[in-house]
DNA sequence: TTGACGTATTCCCATATCGGCATACGATGC
DNA sequence: GCATCGTATGCCGATATGGGAATACGTCAA
């Protein structure tokens, strides 16, 4: 056994800067390979190697069109990151800053309690 | 050349699981490594070399206590993915169906626009 | 039908990655 | 000093990954 759980989910698709690219331009819209080829720098097996990547994980949509393939964005499969980042967002968001000052100060009056919790 | 640029960044960090399930256990505070093996079932070499990638990504710090190692979060690491996949929350969330319409009614008359401008 | 175009796939290479095991290393307690 | 604990690292094997080049495949035009 080795190398376990590299299993393909959005998190790893996305672990790859040129397939971020990829997604940020298609969600300005439809593409074609060629129109992501050009529009990237990036040569065609990538981007098609790239695409399929994005497909098995369902982050984007394929679309014929004569010999064109128009690839779409699909985002839904990306509110998993999404939903799992936003529970961190309490610790740099200011919105919070109040409440996390006030979590801080109920933890340092619980240490308090504690170290003279058995004193006479 | 070969396989650039798998980056040592916070999308790579991210993009496995058990390092996943790390930052969450360290969400709730500073854990040693061995606390950390325990709740999470890993081996304890398992844990050090994921901690050492979260380290490199600056996604946890240290702390010496004693022979032990506590480790905590630092969520600001975070933050560039948060920001990357806010950038895609409009595709799903109801809030901004509304927006998404008129963005799409906005973009069909700047074709319409174009078609046109030129002619006589 | 033939040829060009658009795209996907295959093969190969170099390297990265994960798990397991053994081991090294620093701090502590006896 | 010596044994032990807590942790980090090194090495190995198996596999995955990304790039490049070549090629296969399907569609359309002439």
């Amino acid at each position: 056994m080795a190398r376990a759980a590299t299993t393909a989910d959005a998190f790893n698709a996305v672990a790859e800067p040129q397939r971020r690219q990829i997604l940020d331009v298609l969600a300005g819209g439809e593409r074609s390979v060629t129109a992501l080829v050009e529009e990237l720098g990036l040569t065609q097996p990538q981007v098609s190697k790239h695409l399929r990547v994005l497909r098995d994980v369902d982050a984007v949509g394929v679309r014929e069109d004569g010999r064109h393939r128009l690839y779409r964005l699909n985002a839904e499969a990306l509110k998993p990151i999404h939903d799992w980042v936003r529970g961190y967002e309490r610790f740099w968001s200011e919105r919070f800053d109040r409440l996390d000052a006030v979590i801080e100060d109920l933890k340092r009056q619980e240490h308090r309690d504690k170290r003279t919790e058995n004193r006479p």
